[in-house]
DNA sequence: TATTGTTATACTCTATAACTATA
DNA sequence: TATAGTTATAGAGTATAACAATA
């Protein structure tokens, strides 16, 4: 337990780190987005997955995933097959193109933090990524949706 | 200096912050945005200031200042008093009706966290805080136009 | 009936640029 | 000429609700 001035503190940096996002997404490629730059790192590092688990990742609703994912797979970037083993499904994966796309993303997200971050240690980024995590996990378990809807980030209907 | 992963992972989880940020809005009173609750929050704290320095600590360009404070002052929560020491400047301060609201604002916010948080201690919360904040420092000094532009968030002319 | 993904619509927050009134 | 604040416009990101196809 924390005191009240501390939760106050939490929630204006929450809204203040927008700034930060904001400026890294300056450092992508023009039509590449934020949000797609994670995906692509997402479909690199878990390999092959449906809408729904892309979705829950990302903590984003499944119509915006959707939107998401075909703005990526209008430019070539991901591919979506029919899932086999259920034809409501679809599974996406990383395209060559996709792949070139992300290690151009690397790059320059690596030289845009490094940049910024010189005088972070190894430690210090792991703390910070490590609360953050658990930030959101701790508020993931409190979303009343969470709670009976299992893992999704769906609309309750 | 950190290894790429980590670059890339903390770009991840700035984004799916979003989630929290969102999940905790929804705590707060219908007409009070947490752009808004943050406002009254920081005039709380610092005292009577103007437009462009609370623009400053909200991290955002002056044309959204301007707007978020319009909302709050048609609201009667803020207070907008000429400079007497320069006619183009506003000075802002709280309201009793901004207090009461911000009286609200803390219980809800308080209560809300403390739910998700409960596990947390102070120390934890803490440092998530102290990270963050030096986070938006060490990318505030990278930022362009805060180079030659002094502490504003304002557009470049 | 329930679930997966899609689409239409609307809302929030933001930046850019052009403007005014002071300095 | 430069600065403080305002407004109009546009863009990115998101959620909600209604829908089609499948389970």
């Amino acid at each position: 337990m924390a005191a009240q001035e501390q939760y106050e503190e939490l929630a204006r940096q929450l809204s203040a780190l927008g700034a930060v996002k904001r400026g890294l997404s300056r450092a992508l490629p023009h039509d590449c987005s934020p949000a797609t730059a994670i995906m692509l790192n997402l479909l690199k590092r878990n390999g092959e997955m449906r809408m729904s688990r892309l979705g829950e990742l990302l903590a984003i609703d499944a119509s915006v995933t959707s939107r998401h994912v075909t703005h990526a797979a209008e430019h070539g970037w991901i591919d979506r097959q029919p899932d086999p083993l259920d034809k409501r499904s679809r599974l996406l994966s990383l395209t060559p193109s996709g792949e070139l796309l992300l290690e151009e993303v690397s790059e320059r997200y690596t030289h845009a933090l490094a940049a910024c971050l010189h005088d972070w240690s190894d430690d210090d980024v792991g703390h910070l990524i490590g609360l953050m995590k658990r930030l959101r996990e701790s508020f993931g378990d409190c979303r009343p949706r969470a709670l009976h809807a299992g893992t999704t980030t769906r609309t309750p209907v």
